[in-house]
RNA sequence: GGGCGCCUAGCUCAACGGCAGAGCAAGUGACUCUUAAUCACUAGGUUCAGGGUUCGAAUCCCUGGGCGCUCACCA
């Protein structure tokens, strides 16, 4: 059974599955892993008549912490400072900075068919005094949480620690404070110059009710405290918070111990690795990641992240490799197999499931999608290099009958795609190089019966117009009455222009040059002992 | 130092206690009109190493090795 229909038929009644990220920055490929398992589970649990409900919050009371997105004088103003403050880096076309960044990705999800039922602010969350009781328990149970620290993770908080952020009362920034008391209504707390490295606190001290928005707890509290206000029942996690006394040990144990609630279920999932290499904006690999997400669409990219199980790391390197259109022929395989269609090898387990959640819409008619006609990609990445190709004519004529809208977006999906491909990643053999400057070095193995083709072509080329059919028509006729063999015929001709023995549609390739070249490469390569 | 994952054909992976398999790459061949397509065929393996359990182990257990990520600040 597929990964994400077992989970689902492992769990009982209504299931409130839950994902959070912070606004702090752009979305790189790796991270889209997390959203499109939540996704999938939840589609899974939805296709199974569940009741299930998927909540998406943004944690836009975080405070600022990267800095690569500010300009120098507003890194020392808003290091610290709640995200849902801080103005928008990008213009005036957001409130702020969070919500700028969340509508990047919130975007981006919806290109990939992930929609959640709720998008929640927990800026809101907490004005709303929705965490007030929560934020209460942890104030009360600060020795407990402090001891939960150190025992589950080995972080040691000074005695008079306490699990409340307060946004400073002077200065407004969220994560310079600590909270050194409480007394049942107010928190007496320090905005400290030192607490942070990456942020400098303006040294108020002052004594606020935490209530109503004014604090917030620290992340592993303040996600204990969701899981039970919201009933979470699933939230993925990934690896680097689902390891032991990590994250996600540490918030069990505070649901458990604290707010004594069982924590949901865990999903912990693996990374992306682009080329063995995590991916880091820091080591130049974001680039590329970012890359990587335009040059494959949506659907194939669901299938990259969902064809292996969660705890699987994935390895993918785009880079120089046919990994990219691999992809492409597997996501067409699966489209094959699911309607019914015969395909060669074998099959993953439950592969009409699986084609079906790489879908971008969840509403999709999969048997339709299925049928649809997909040109193969790495086809498409070459005729896309010839000029004066009409891609669709092309498609149309190799499907037999005219192509739906879809079919025909399919194409302009990966037409781009194809582009893009080919000149980020695609590897030096998959681009087509015309040897312009002189007979290529590959034309010496050409023997004469070849070269006296080449030669004769000269007329037999001139004769006719100056078209795909009519010059790929003389190519065969010629080489019938050299009695050439179809294939030493057509290597010929891609030994003098391509310097390589096989090519594209020979007829079709030629018109792209001019006459004026073809004829006198012709001569050039069928003179015995060129190149020799 | 702790955790997680991985190690199976050249590459990417499947098989999860019952005959080690696929895709791609490679090789051979076919093709008078899709010629980087399509089709047929071939080759490729001590499943990281060692031990154990079992009628039977790639699979489970133990030991060791290698690779990668991750945590031990914050979120």
């Amino acid at each position: 059974m597929f990964w994400a229909d077992e989970l689902a038929a492992s769990a009982t009644g209504r299931q409130v599955i839950n994902d959070s990220k912070t606004p702090s920055g752009t979305v790189h490929v790796g991270s889209l892993r997390g959203p499109v398992v939540v996704d999938t589970i939840t589609r899974a649990f939805r296709d199974a008549e569940r009741d299930v409900e998927l909540r998406y919050g943004v944690d836009d009371l975080d405070p600022m912490d990267a800095q690569a997105l500010l300009t120098p004088d507003a890194i020392e103003q808003f290091m610290g400072v709640p995200l849902s403050v801080v103005p928008d880096p990008a213009g005036d076309c957001h409130a702020s900075y969070a919500r700028h960044f969340a509508q990047v990705f919130i975007d981006t999800f919806a290109g990939l068919g992930i929609r959640p039922d709720t998008y929640y602010w927990m800026s809101e969350v907490y004005g709303s005094g929705a965490m007030d009781r929560y934020l209460r328990t942890a104030l009360d149970a600060a020795g407990t949480i402090r001891e939960i620290y150190r025992r589950v993770a080995n972080v040691n908080h000074p005695d008079d620690w306490h699990p409340a952020m307060v946004i400073c009362e002077s200065c407004g920034r969220i994560g310079t404070t600590i909270v050194v008391g409480w007394d049942g209504e107010r928190v007496r707390y320090e905005c400290r110059p030192d607490l942070r490295e990456w942020a400098k606190g303006c040294g108020h001290a002052g004594e606020v009710s935490p209530f109503g928005g004014r604090a917030k707890m620290p992340y592993n509290v303040d996600w204990a405290a969701k899981w039970d206000l919201f009933g979470v029942t699933i939230e993925p996690a990934g690896k680097d918070l689902s390891t032991r006394g990590g994250s996600r040990d540490r918030s069990d144990a505070i649901a458990r111990e604290v707010f004594g609630n069982e924590p949901p279920r865990n999903v912990p999932y693996e990374f992306l690795n682009i080329g063995g290499k995590k991916m880091s904006t820091s080591k130049g690999l974001g680039a590329s990641a970012a890359k990587v997400a335009d040059v494959i669409p949506p659907e194939q990219l669901r299938l990259l992240f969902l064809r292996s199980k969660p705890n699987t790391a994935i390895e993918f390197d785009p880079a120089g490799t046919d990994a990219i259109p691999r992809l492409f022929d597997e996501s067409d395989r699966l489209a094959a197999a699911t309607a019914g269609r015969e395909v060669r090898g074998e099959l993953p387990l439950d592969h009409d499931r699986l084609f079906a959640v790489s879908l971008v819409d969840p509403e999709a008619d999969v048997a339709a999608e299925a049928a649809a006609y997909r040109p193969a990609f790495s086809h498409l990445a070459l005729l896309e290099q010839i000029p004066g190709v009409d891609l669709v004519e092309r498609v149309t004529a190799e499907k037999g009958s005219s192509l739906t809208d879809r079919e025909r977006e399919l194409v302009e999906e990966r037409r781009v795609a194809a582009r893009a491909w080919l000149e980020a990643y695609a590897p030096d053999r998959a681009r087509l190089a015309v040897h312009y400057d002189g007979v290529p070095a590959g034309a010496a193995e050409l023997d004469d019966l070849q070269r006296s083709y080449l030669a004769a072509l000269i007329s037999a080329l001139q004769a006719v117009e100056w078209n795909g059919e009519a010059l790929q028509g003389a190519i065969f006729a010629t080489a019938k009455q050299f009695e050439l063999p179809a294939g030493r015929a057509f290597a010929a001709l891609y030994l003098a222009f391509l310097g390589r023995d096989s090519g594209p549609r020979a007829g079709w390739l030629l018109t792209a040059l001019s006459p004026e070249f073809v004829i006198a490469r012709l001569g050039e390569a069928g003179s015995a002992g060129v190149g020799a």
